[in-house]
RNA sequence: GGAGAGGUGGCAGAGUGGUUGAAUGCGCUGGUUUCGAAAACCAGUGGGCGUGUAAGCGUCUCGGGAGUUCGAAUCUCCCCCUCUCCGCCA
């Protein structure tokens, strides 16, 4: 969400940053819609004044008894109040239509993001790794899962329809055993403060992050108006939404693992086969809260987070610097891992992190109170995955797996599966 | 799910139609006092928007929204949340 007193002073920053999205000039329209709304805004509050001044009079003859003086006085305010409620309703369509505009615009690309039109601009900042090879040509993970006979598509089909599966044995403990060594890791070196937060939220915090308005196909809505997280950044992030934190207590730092749901609508035909693309998933996510002078190296900080999980677990993954036409709509900076599937012989997304600066913080008005100083001013808001689970078992299991269609298990993981080295 | 009680400033807590943005207490900030501190005393102390170079002025805000009224913290309706009892349940 933009600032409107921000658009006013710099309506061509504002442009520019709309067209490195590849977005039509609105700042004019903008302006517009506010200066009618100031135009109504201070013709109404003068009606307001004209009925508090009249109001207190009559009180106050009434209070001394004056019943005559009080009847003129209310013959003369007797006209104003179809004219307020008139202005009244006129300046409220003027704000919602102004804040309707608003909200569905993109977060402004920092500085210094490569401006494209989609992922094919995106530039590769560096890589980490081997990849490996292997004798035979690898296999994707759910031919590898199917034939262990722990990874059942069909049975999910059952139960659920497409895009879900059913993990057992060995590879259900992989799922579980990779959530916990995630958060283990971001929370003993990193400073995260483990979550479990809920998993249905209502509008307000789905509006908070970016999704609402504008991308409600793209999850999960309950009979009674709940909506599906389709990542923990929706209540981690909404954690100090409509609130004044402490400027000495920032950073805030959550992770939290939970499921993920969504409707992936405009994804049918792609990745139809195997775990890759689900309506439901595990992630850890990581989020900050930050002070905007931080916020930068926040976000290095939390990629190296994310990055810390494929070393550990020695998988070979590229940093992406993301352009401005695959950015997400509320951030201003991604950086994307994707990890090496040598199933698929390509790379494919496992992490994004993304500084959102006062986008976010500006729709959920969440604040902070600089030392010493009156104002409020809003936080940063920053996200990442750490990782999303479901593709790093698949990142596992295809880079782990042997001629015999057995999987080792990594070194780092094999404390959190009771010591196993070896499925299947 | 049924019945009931509530949501007021950082906190506690008055206020049930009239100059109430809101008594009082606590907390916090500044000042006086003190060698210093405590205590005491004095003053200040929410957020948003409009207007203005600024000081200021105006307006909105007593859980959120709509309404009644010349006038709403106070009355009506809807929603959210908290608590108590019953039922159900992991």
């Amino acid at each position: 969400m933009y600032d409107i007193k921000w658009i006013r002073d710099n309506t061509e920053a504002f442009d520019e940053g709309l067209g490195k999205r590849g977005i039509e000039p609105a700042s004019a329209a903008l302006v517009v819609l506010d200066v009618r709304r100031r135009e109504l805004q201070t013709e109404l509050q003068d009606v307001q004044k004209q009925r508090n001044t009249s109001a207190k009079a009559i009180g106050g003859a009434k209070a001394k008894g004056d019943e005559e003086a009080a009847q003129t006085l209310m013959a003369e305010v007797a006209g104003l109040k179809a004219r307020y409620q008139q202005l009244e309703d006129e300046e409220r369509e003027a704000v919602s239509a102004l804040d309707r505009e608003l909200a569905a615009l993109p977060n402004r690309p920092a500085d210094g993001v490569p401006v494209g039109t989609d992922e094919a601009d995106n530039v590769e900042l560096r890589t980490w790794g081997e990849i490996p090879t292997f004798s035979a040509p690898p296999k994707q993970h759910f031919e590898l899962g199917e034939a262990l006979g722990l990874m059942d598509f069909e049975r999910a089909a059952k139960l659920s329809g497409a895009r879900f599966v059913v993990l057992s044995g060995a590879l259900a403990r992989m799922e579980r055993a990779l959530g916990t060594f995630m958060l283990d890791m971001h929370t003993t070196e990193s400073d995260y403060t483990e979550i479990a937060p809920p998993v249905l939220v209502r509008e307000e915090a789905a509006f908070g992050t970016g999704n609402l308005p504008k991308f409600a196909e793209d999850l999960f809505r309950t009979t009674d108006d709940f909506w599906l997280i389709p990542t923990a950044e929706m209540p981690l992030t909404n954690l100090v939404g409509g609130e004044i934190v402490d400027a000495a207590s920032l950073p805030y730092r959550f992770t939290a693992c939970t499921p993920c749901f969504r409707a992936e609508a405009g994804s049918a035909g792609r990745d139809t086969r195997g775990m890759i693309r689900q309506h439901q998933f595990t992630k850890v996510e990581l989020v900050s809260i930050a002070h905007p002078d931080q916020s930068e190296d926040e976000h290095d900080r939390m990629t190296a987070c994310a990055e810390a999980v494929l070393q550990r677990l020695e998988l070979p993954y590229r940093v992406l610097l993301l352009s401005t036409g695959d950015m997400g709509f509320s951030a201003r900076k991604t950086y994307d891992l994707e990890v090496w599937l040598p199933g698929q012989d390509t790379y494919r997304e496992i992490s994004s992190c993304s500084n959102c600066g006062d986008f976010q913080a500006r729709r959920m008005n969440a604040r902070f109170r600089p030392d010493g100083e009156r104002q409020t001013q809003f936080v940063h808001t920053l996200n990442g995955s750490g990782l999303a689970v479901g593709r790093t078992l698949v990142a596992v299991m295809e880079n782990y797996q042997n001629a015999d269609g057995s999987i080792t298990v990594p070194t780092a993981l094999r404390p959190y599966m009771g010591g196993l080295e070896r499925i299947g």
